[in-house]
DNA sequence: CCATGATCATTA
DNA sequence: TAATGATCATGG
């Protein structure tokens, strides 16, 4: 169970984990920014298939920067849970996207933030959570869903922000920068993203 | 190029 | 300072 595998590497220094594992985590003075996840994923056992959703798997980890406020974890960032393809949003309702195929059952790893550019992190937590569609919570969430899918089929692709939606938003997520090769900006792509508040309830209902 | 892994940096 | 938008490395 990938659970188990990562309880054991709780309180451990992640990088020096990633560099046994040969991960890069900066090059250049700047982040990867991903790292922490690929080595959680090498440390559940995942084979490190960065290939796409389903994880090959029933489940899909997780990871988010915290650090505790009185004795309590608090998530400090949004979480990303996946890529917005416009047609499929389109095509699909919540149950039947890909979004909620992520959410519904996840492996949720919690990471010692130490500050921007940090170059070390503990893991600190690891849960599990499984959703039923008929959970209060996921109905709200289904919602956001909804709006920001009307939104698009309504107003179109560029009339989405990261403003919309109480648990879950549709925000910018994409290489960015210029590509140096036409010396053009790169597209604007979105994801669905975790709310802090939304993370919160996933801590509330691991205790 | 695009999707995956998230965090960084600027705004409001 | 919270929230929104921009950005980085990697691999198929």
């Amino acid at each position: 169970m990938a659970i188990n595998n990562l309880k054991k590497y709780i309180g451990q220094d992640l990088q020096k984990l990633a560099l046994k594992y040969g991960i890069t985590t900066y090059k250049a003075g700047k982040q990867n920014k991903g790292w922490k996840g690929l080595i959680l994923e090498i440390l559940a056992g995942l084979e490190n298939n960065i290939s796409k959703a389903p994880n090959g798997l029933s489940y899909e980890l997780k990871s988010v920067s915290s650090h505790y406020i009185k004795n309590k974890l608090v998530p400090k960032e949004t979480m990303a849970i996946t890529m917005i393809n416009p047609q499929e949003l389109k095509a699909h309702s919540f149950f039947e996207s890909h979004c909620w195929a992520k959410l519904k059952s996840l492996i949720f790893c919690a990471v010692m933030w130490h500050g921007k550019n940090a170059k070390t992190s503990e893991l600190l937590k690891v849960i599990s959570l499984d959703f039923a569609e008929n959970d209060d919570l996921i109905k709200e969430v289904r919602d956001d869903y909804d709006f920001i899918r009307n939104k698009l089929i309504i107003n179109g692709f560029d009339a989405l922000t990261g403003k919309d939606g109480k648990w879950i938003q549709a925000r910018t997520k994409g290489i960015g920068g210029i590509n140096p090769q036409t010396g053009k900006k790169r597209p604007v792509t979105r994801a669905f993203y975790a709310r802090p508040i939304l993370i919160k309830k996933f801590f509330e209902m691991a205790n």
